[in-house]
DNA sequence: GCAACATAAATAGCATGCTAATGATTGTCA
DNA sequence: TGACAATCATTAGCATGCTATTTATGTTGC
């Protein structure tokens, strides 16, 4: 296998991953009424409530209007709320209501054990550098957008 | 950073190359009127031309509906034509267009050079080895999801 | 003090993914 | 052969992503 398959390869194998990943954790969290995004999003608040919404885009990485939506999900099934911010009436800070704080250690541990599940048999060395290479390669795909080569 | 971390690190990175190779591509395909999705399938096409529906979903490994928008979008682009089976009325062939086939050399370099931009710095063997941890990963949520731990 | 610019959130609209359900054929086998 | 099951494509409906735009509010510079 040449380099150029190779690299087909492996950004083939990233898509499909993590299809496969969305898909199962979809399926095993849903009677939790979570999705990955969504616990993604209420680990993020477990760990530090109370950030305004560009922030938690910004800690979670997606864009704001990603955010928004997700956020509106969450708030129908009354797992998180906003709060107005005061001194700056554009701002909206985003809360764990007491119901999902009290499953947050539920969450913590499904997720936990999910990962460890479908990571085993890989010995840490070896996704320590699968994570390198991940990590260079967001950069790399961080550096081409910002300049047009 | 321990075990746990280093998983839910990984799992996190997986999620985010994942989303910004999607922008990147489409940021740089729009002209071309393609994604990465329709680019697969397109080179897919390329390899072997005139596959019915429902192989076509397994050799991209997606499911039926999501492969019927894709054609949708590409048929209507004028990239592809599905034709009828003789001999079972259930089934569609897809072809590529004439104008798609002319097209094909141009997508596929563009695909190479993308795929060799994001990996740039990344030597073959440590390619390899995430490549390896990548499809143990993907292994491991299909025997996962086939039965219930 | 006010115009111009910047920032926060939301909305609109597109593209992909999925599962579940429908419709049309085709295959099977009792 | 004739009912039942399986297969192929599609539609419907949900969840996430994105960019572009809009609305409201803040900040800054003249």
């Amino acid at each position: 296998m040449d380099l150029i398959q190779l690299q087909a390869a492996f950004t083939g194998e990233l898509a499909a991953v993590n299809r496969k990943l969305r898909a199962l954790v979809d399926e095993r969290a849903r009677g939790m009424g979570l999705t990955l995004s969504r616990a993604r999003l209420l680990m993020e608040l477990a760990r530090e409530d109370g950030p305004i919404q560009s922030d938690l885009a910004g800690l979670l990485d997606i864009e704001q209007p990603t955010l928004v939506r997700l956020l509106d999900g969450l708030e129908r099934n009354g797992m998180i709320e906003r709060r107005a911010v005061e001194g700056d009436r554009r701002a909206r800070r985003v809360f764990l209501t007491e119901s999902a704080r009290a499953q947050a250690q539920d969450i913590l541990n499904f997720l936990t054990e999910l990962r460890a599940g479908i990571l085993q048999g890989i010995a840490p060395e070896e996704l320590e550098a699968a994570l390198d290479v991940l990590r260079r390669t967001s950069r790399n795909i961080a550096a081409g957008r910002s300049a047009a080569p």
